[in-house]
DNA sequence: AAACTTTCTTGAACTAGTTCATTTTTTTCG
DNA sequence: CGAAAAAAATGAACTAGTTCAAGAAAGTTT
């Protein structure tokens, strides 16, 4: 199992001995996914967070009108799931797909609990990873209400040059807020 | 200082020692605001987390068009601050202003980061604190992404039907990223 | 209570972004 | 490769939400 990736990981945020790195690599549940693959669906509890080693998925969800809404991209060394399900352990409201062949590392919710009760270290890597993610989500929040439809491209586009070349138009279009047939307008005016 | 509200805030997270919960209440800083005073403003770096004991204070920033947006709401027994500067410790760009006369209850950010080194329970209380404001903020996403302007403010409204009569119609309007005069045109209609 | 300031309302003109229907291009897969 | 499916592009008609301007109401200060 390829866990050198997920260590660096946390190491950026804190020191581990090397029984805390065995205890945590014990829990590790590795898995692959085929493209257009769902890791989960509505109505169904996210019992894991998913480490992305290889490959790249998106959460969505389907909104009244039908419509897909992407609510977050992960490649490599980035982390998904429903959070909101996952932090609740209640039946959640997101599909995770797989937009390439993927390769992940789970953590599954019990165990990650377990894991800070025997090691309160996590506690505090798992602090400063929800705090991250929680300003990130802010930051992005105001950036949605701040800028035009094209500004929302254009910082994506400069932050995640990457991405915007690896997922579809579509989805892209959603995560940002659009519909795609404005997107591929924006795209055709630059 | 008026201890209680934030003690018992606290206890819905972890179980205290009397002299974890000492530590806690020494590191509190109580101060008082008036109405339309700023607790913070762009390019000052936020210290402090700050517990609302009575009042009500709002987070917003200007927008290039020079309009105000507004982040977050927060009356008695929530937090607040531009948490972005907070976790960095680098000037932000959020105000915080108090729409009613206020009182809060202040965590400085390294006095915070020394309770958590002395007692690691508080890293799980911080943790479990971040992870909810993270699924709260991807669900307030979800729903921009979603919901029409109207629904947007009915969910808001039955949701906190105190809040809504407690702030100036512009800053709820730009809270729920519409213009004044728009939410004031779906009032009318309902 | 008068004067002043801030907030809210209203209506008309406008525009950023949507919707729908069709065609073209790209990707997938036997 | 060639057929089928998925994704992207295009254009015309539309609409949810904005902008601007002006007046009414509410709140604050002296």
């Amino acid at each position: 199992m390829e866990t050198s990736g997920i260590l660096a990981n946390i190491k950026r945020y804190i020191e581990l001995t090397e029984q805390e790195a065995n205890a945590f690599i014990e829990l590790l549940e590795s898995k692959s996914l085929q493209k257009r693959a769902f890791l989960l669906e509505p109505g169904m509890i996210c019992r894991h967070q998913s480490y992305v080693v290889s490959g790249c998925l998106r959460s969505f969800f389907i909104a009244a009108d039908g419509s897909e809404q992407t609510i977050q991209f992960a490649v490599e060394d980035w982390f998904i799931s429903d959070f909101n399900s996952f932090l609740t352990q209640e039946p959640g409201q997101l599909y995770v797909e797989a937009i390439e062949p993927t390769e992940i590392l789970q953590l599954e919710y019990h165990a990650t609990e377990a894991l800070c009760d025997a090691h309160p270290i996590f506690d505090r890597y798992f602090k400063m990873t929800a705090q991250k993610a929680f300003a990130f989500a802010q930051n992005r929040m105001l950036s949605n209400l701040r800028d035009s439809a094209a500004d929302r491209f254009l910082e994506f586009k400069s932050r995640y040059p990457d991405i915007v070349n690896r997922v579809p138009q579509y989805a892209l279009a959603s995560y940002l807020g659009m519909r795609p047939e404005f997107l591929s307008k924006i795209r055709k005016q630059l």
